[in-house]
DNA sequence: TAGATTGTTAATCGATTAACAATC
DNA sequence: TAGATTGTTAATCGATTAACAATC
């Protein structure tokens, strides 16, 4: 239904489609989501088209009935238990992150290895040691997990969480983190990469 | 000579490449590569061939050599100086980042709005106003900045930086700053759509 | 030499874009 | 009706992959 590169473009059109609708904005044309994006119009109607025929030609889109489409296909709708492993600077700066709990991500569980951090609070979270992941995933029924670990400790990380049915891991640890076999889907975030990507991006374009 | 694609996942061979030689690793095969990456073998192969032979048939390739090869192409052998605007939980666990200066950047200048910041000190930094950026821009040949403000703030920093001189921006503020006409280089990395993407594939998966 | 792995071509695959009939 | 914009097809473009000769 739909392709990998249209589903990475959907938080995208969510957002702006949100933005739009907070604005007042009731309808909207693919050229204008387009532009916002930096993307082509033919490519907006093509990704959206998969949802059946939501536009309106000549007039456009529904924004909030477009909302609604996206968030009920994708699991939008409904909110996320999250955890977050490994609680450093990135870590604590993820745990506050506003973004987070306005996209319906449920911060329910912060783990740390270490002892001196354990016990303490983050927020209005206990910190914990990993050994209790499992009985959190258990108990709250969660999905996903950000990991914030040193790359050393990342793969067994993502070995427990997913041992402990994590489906969804999003990773800032700067190793690739893939398990072929497994069902568990990563995403990959490294900082210093997406920094050095546009460095080299800057170093082409001067060619 | 290289695709955007390839430039993307050069930072990821070069992070690996370096992991390995810190590891006393010499040598290293295309499908060792893949394998950590993730990718094919044949891509890898592809990806590297833009160098010219830097392999050995029946061998593999130094990894020394590689590392050197990729920095002196891609310009990571040298330094970049860096400014950060934005001085929020996210921008000060950026600022702290040690991944950023173990690849060679910088952070010489740290800016935010907020009069209460200003004069504050950010790790061995003094906060400035977003007055002084031209300034130092000028005086520190600065070439990249990371944009943390809030998105209603974005653009306006965005359109700054690149009246200073900026050639690069590492945005994180959730709006897709893209300046067609511009010649400065933007990556958007937007923290909440990276979880979304997260979740949604999960939601593909398992359809 | 035999085995391994590169470099490179050609084939495949998937994603983007232009174009335009359909239709609001 | 005239103008605008969608939905969708077909064409293009670019990226990935399989395959294998070259060669260490």
């Amino acid at each position: 239904m739909f392709s990998d590169a249209t589903i990475s473009r959907m938080p995208l059109y969510l957002r702006e489609l949100q933005q739009l609708h907070r604005a007042g904005q009731t309808r909207v044309q693919s050229g204008v989501l387009a532009k916002r994006l930096g993307l082509n119009d033919s490519q907006v109607r093509r990704d959206l088209s998969g949802f059946g025929s939501l536009g309106q030609r000549g007039v456009g889109y529904d924004v909030k009935g477009l909302i609604q489409t996206i968030q009920n296909t994708l699991g939008s709708d409904r909110s996320w238990n999250v955890i977050l492993v490994g609680v450093g600077n990135l870590g604590r700066a993820l745990s506050g992150y506003r973004g987070f709990e306005q996209q319906g991500f449920r911060l329910v569980g912060v783990f740390d290895s270490d002892p001196g951090k354990i016990g303490t609070k983050l927020g209005l979270l206990t910190i914990r040691p990993l050994e209790e992941i499992d009985d959190l995933v258990q108990s709250e029924d969660v999905e996903l997990a950000i990991v914030s670990v040193p790359a050393n400790a990342a793969v067994s990380v993502a070995h427990r969480l997913e041992m402990a049915g994590i489906t969804g891991i999003l990773n800032f640890a700067p190793v690739t983190v893939s398990k072929p076999q497994s069902s568990t889907t990563v995403v990959n975030v490294d900082l210093a990469v997406e920094l050095q990507r546009l460095a080299f991006a800057v170093m082409k374009s001067k060619e």
